[in-house]
Order: C-alpha cells, then structure tokens, then sequence
DNA sequence: ACCACATGACTCC
DNA sequence: TGGAGTCCCTGTGG
C-alpha cells in the first residue's frame, strides 16, 4: 500500500536524473580518445551460404527455392559452430542448457575427454577437492604464525546462516557494472558500493530509498575502498584514474592523497592505476598498489607519500589484492597478474624480501587472510580455482585444498573474489559467484555460491529468477546475516528465508527500487508483475517463475553530485 | 532480433 | 620483449 502511494508519486525525479546520468556517461565517453580495435566477426563466416543441389543436407537453417529458373536452387544456411567453426554441431544455448562445443576441452577445469555439461566438477564439487598435505616446514613465516596466530585458531564448527532470499535491492543503480562493495563498520544497514565509473554509491538498505551516487571523485574504476580507520565517516578508495580518495560520506566532498599521472594521459605505456588497496591503521599508513607491479605507502595524516615505490610483484604486471594480516597488520599479503600472491612483512619491506610466495596457475584475482586468526588465506585464481592455504595445518609451499569452481573470468566482469564470512568463527565459510550458468526451471541463472572450504563442498548455491546477470561482487555483512551481491549494475541484499519473512511481515517492506530509463514505466500505471523489463536480460525471457513477493517502484529521491 | 561496443589475459611469432 | 590475433555461457543500448 505504502509502497504503491511512492510508486505514482515520484515517477519525474527519477526519469530526469537517469536521463543526466546517461547523457554525461556518454560525454566523458567520447572524450576516451582509444584505439578502435574492431573485431572481424564476419557473420558471413557464420552461416556459410553455399548453394547445392537438390538434395539440401539442411541442418536446421531454412532452404527456399529460386521460382524464375526452372531447375529450382536450393540454399542452405549451414550452420557452423560459433566456437570451432566446423558443422554438425552448434555450441551455445539450447533453452535455458548451454550446450559445449564437443572438440573444446572442458570450459570449467580445462580438462580434456569432457565437457562442461558432464564434467564432474560441475556436478559435485568435491571432486575437484585435493586433500591438504601434511608436511612442515620450518621457516620464518611459520614461527610468525605459531607464535603469534596460532592460538586464535577456533576448533568448533557452527553451523552456518545462509542469506538466500533477495530481501531488497536497487536496480540499475550505478550506471556501469559494480566493481567493489563495502559494508560499513558500525552502521548495520550502510552498503558502500564502486563502480566501473569511478562512482561511489552510498545506500541505506534499511530505507531502501536512502542513497546516494557520488560521481566526482574517480574517473574510471573504482577498483577497491576503505573505510577510515580513525573516522567511519570517511573512506578510502583507489581507482584506475591513478588516485586515492578520502571522501566525507555525508557530504561527498573528497580529497586527494596521491596522484600517480599528474601530467594526464602521456599513453597506456606510463598511465598508472592503482587496484589493490589496504590501510594499516596502527601505522596510519594507506597501502596501495597499481599496474607496474609496485606498492606505493601513503602517510594518511599528513596526506604524503610515504618513502619510494617497492616492487612487489613482477615489473609491469598488474597488483590487484593487498590485505593485512587481522591478527599480525604488520603481515602483508599482496596478489596479482604475475601469477602469485605474496607474503611481506611490512617491517622489513623492499622488493625480493617477500616471506613466501604461492604460486598459481594463471593470475590471482584475490587472496584474503582469514578474517579471525588471520591463519589461512584463500585465493581466487581465473584458472577457475579457489585454493585454500593453511600456515597451521599445512604449508605454504603447495594450497592445502584446491577447489574446482567456475569463475572463469570474461574480460567483460569484474573479477571474482572468493571472500570469507566474517561472522564464521571456524573459518570455513567462503562466498564466491558462479560464472556458469544452470538451468533452474528454465532459466538459465548464475548462483553465488557458499563452499565449506575445510570439505571443499557446496554448502549453498543462491539465486533468485529475477537476478540473470552474473554476480561476480559478494560481500558478507560484518555483524548481520546478510549478504549484497553487486551483478551488473545493480545491487542485492540477501537475508536468510525465515528471517526475511519476519521482516517482511512485520513493515511489509521488500522493496526493490529502480532506476533506469524503463522506471518511466512504472509511474504510468503498469502493475509490479508485468513490468519485468528492467531486471531481465535476453536469457531472462525465458523465466517461468513470477516475480512473486517483489513490488517495484521508482526511487523517491537521490542526492547526485555530478562534477 | 540484430549489431556494435567495452575490454583483459594469453599465445604465438 | 612486444605486438597482433584469439578467446567468446556478458551486458547494454541503439
């Protein structure tokens, strides 16, 4: 009722702003001066035209016949497969199933003689499990962690809460796909949110219409943030524009700690940005990192930078991770393109003095300490592994678990990051996006999953039929069960079904709020479960759920600062 | 329903 | 070592 009344009320505010939205993301778009690249995909090469004889071998195109001459023609549309080329068989999606292309090793774990569709990994995950191995070693870093971590070690097991009921989201909130999220540290219902703009989006879930997108503080990814250790009001972020920001949440006034590029674009070969960032807050140091393989310190009271740049990782290669240890802040854990992640002890730092390397297959999109004891580490590697290492237990020579998972990632997505339940003191609780798909009544739907990383199995996979996009950003609350996905462009809470239900009937409040073009629909009278535009895609189409209890409505107001 | 486009890792030469 | 070509279960807007 309530939720009605705001829908007819405020239909213009939310049309006028997303049109400025739109008009200044492609302004600042044609000022990209890049190179055009364009990809060949002749369709011509696709659908081979060849004219036979009477005798068609159509394999599914449609033939038609030349009715001036009088021996008739046929045409035949083969179709070739889009993946290998050759014909007899087509890769892609056959319903909501997508379908291998057979002369391809398996999409998943790159392994020949199957395919994704019967590959076992997909079906239980605990085949692609490698049991941890035993051995010991005993060097500096394992005398760090019995000395100062082992204790902090829990040894029972809870059980666990999954949030797996969409409780309230903002569609199409950012105006590109989301890169970060961050929940903050003492106000239970403030999600922070990055964007692939640079935009920093500041939303009160618990108001579902309280937020905020401020657009003048980066100019393209806002790749990682922070919240200001001494000051909860202010957060840190780093981005590709080569900057670090610390900006007041209320006001969303920013200043700039450190600029890498201060005489502007001079090519790809100099252009600094920075991905992996952390803060040190005994220290009062900002850490980041950028794509040259370099750590650059940031003294964050007196704004400067703070010594030389160190080489942490290969020259040239991108730093996407750093993390402190939560027990140990002086133990620094970096990641990145050159295939490792590293260990560093912030007291003794320059380049070759990492403590320990762990070595992966392909690039490293993330590793994290556990959030506890600070004992394990989980890193998330595109080769579609999640691997779990255990400085107690194992050693850091060879991952203690190896998990075959499918995070495979498409240039197009921000990276996946397996990221560890703050809340579980076992610390075994991991969540982590799916980039394949499954067909989930006939919809093709990509799950965010929650794997037990000390059994390697699936503890949850969780989804919604309105949700068709790929989730790639998950971010466990703190305190809460409850869970925000960032998939696209929009955002999603997650609360566990019993608890939603509680809430739901206590203020009738399951909201999803929407932005876009298509929220115009919505202030002319068209009803909540028609209106399925605006959070479905293509594959969407084919949903056979209804949208059930969510009621849609344009947003009732929003602060946005536009430089 | 179609197309163009944004865009990054990796392999090969 | 570096540039060109390839990968192709994305998502959006026109």
């Amino acid at each position: 009722m309530s939720t009605r009344a705001r829908r007819t009320s405020f239909p213009e505010v939310v049309i006028e702003r997303d049109t400025d939205t739109d008009e200044s993301s492609d302004e600042e778009e044609e000022e990209e001066v890049e190179d055009d690249v364009v990809e060949s995909d002749d369709p011509a090469e696709e659908e081979e035209e060849e004219i036979e004889d009477k005798k068609g071998k159509d394999v599914g195109g449609s033939s038609t016949a030349d009715k001036k001459g009088k021996t008739p023609i046929t045409i035949s549309l083969k179709k070739v497969c889009k993946v290998c080329k050759r014909t007899g068989h087509q890769a892609g999606f056959q319903g909501a199933t997508y379908i291998d292309c057979p002369m391809k090793p398996c999409f998943l774990g790159k392994m020949p003689g199957h395919t994704t569709v019967n590959c076992p990994h997909r079906v239980a995950m605990e085949f692609g499990v490698i049991p941890a191995s035993r051995k010991r070693t005993h060097s500096s870093l394992d005398y760090v962690f019995e000395r100062q971590v082992r204790h902090g070690v829990p040894s029972i097991k809870p059980a666990f809460v999954i949030p797996d009921e969409v409780n309230c989201a903002v569609i199409r909130y950012h105006s590109r796909r989301v890169t970060c999220l961050e929940f903050h540290p003492t106000n239970n219902n403030i999600l922070l949110s990055g964007d692939k703009k640079g935009q920093l989006g500041v939303w009160d879930f618990g108001k579902v219409y309280e937020k905020t997108v401020y657009g003048n503080i980066h100019n393209c990814l806002l790749n990682n943030m922070k919240f200001g250790p001494a000051n909860d009001g202010t957060v840190y972020t780093a981005s590709s524009d080569g900057t670090i920001s610390c900006t007041d949440l209320e006001t969303g006034l920013s200043t700039s700690l450190m600029d890498l590029n201060p005489n502007g674009w001079q090519g790809p070969s100099s252009w600094r940005m920075l991905y992996g960032m952390e803060l040190n807050a005994e220290k009062g140091l900002v850490l980041v990192a950028d794509n040259f393989g370099s750590l650059h310190l940031v003294d964050a009271r007196s704004n400067s930078k703070k010594g030389d740049s160190i080489l942490i990782h290969k020259k040239g290669t991108k730093v996407v991770g750093l993390h402190c240890n939560p027990l140990q802040p002086d133990l620094l854990l970096s990641c990145g393109n050159d295939h490792f992640a590293r260990i560093w002890d912030m007291r003794r730092l320059e380049a070759e003095s990492c403590l320990h390397g762990l070595p992966h297959k392909r690039v490293v999109n993330s590793a994290y300490f556990s959030p506890l004891s600070g004992s394990k580490i989980v890193t998330t590697s595109i080769d579609n592994r999640i691997r779990v290492w255990d400085s107690v237990f194992g050693n850091l020579d060879t991952p203690s678990r190896e998990i075959v998972h499918s995070h495979d990632f498409n240039r197009h997505l921000t990276p996946f990051r397996a990221e560890w339940d703050p809340k579980d003191s076992s610390e075994s609780l991991v969540v982590i996006g799916r980039y394949i798909s499954e067909n989930y009544n006939g919809a093709a739907l990509h799950p965010i999953d929650f794997i037990d990383i000390s059994t390697g199995q699936l503890v949850a996979e969780v989804m919604d039929p309105n949700i068709t996009t790929i989730s790639p950003v998950n971010k466990l609350h703190p305190r809460d069960d409850v869970l925000a996905s960032g998939s696209s462009r929009s955002l999603f809470i997650w609360r566990p079904k019993e608890k939603s239900e509680m809430v739901q009937e206590k203020d009738k409040s399951k909201i999803m709020v929407c932005n876009g073009k298509n929220s115009k629909k919505f202030g002319d009278g068209s009803d909540n479960d028609d209106s399925g535009d605006d959070f479905s895609s293509k594959k969407g189409k084919n949903l056979k759920h209804k949208k059930a209890n969510m009621v849609i409505t344009p947003c009732k107001s929003s602060k946005k600062k536009k430089p």
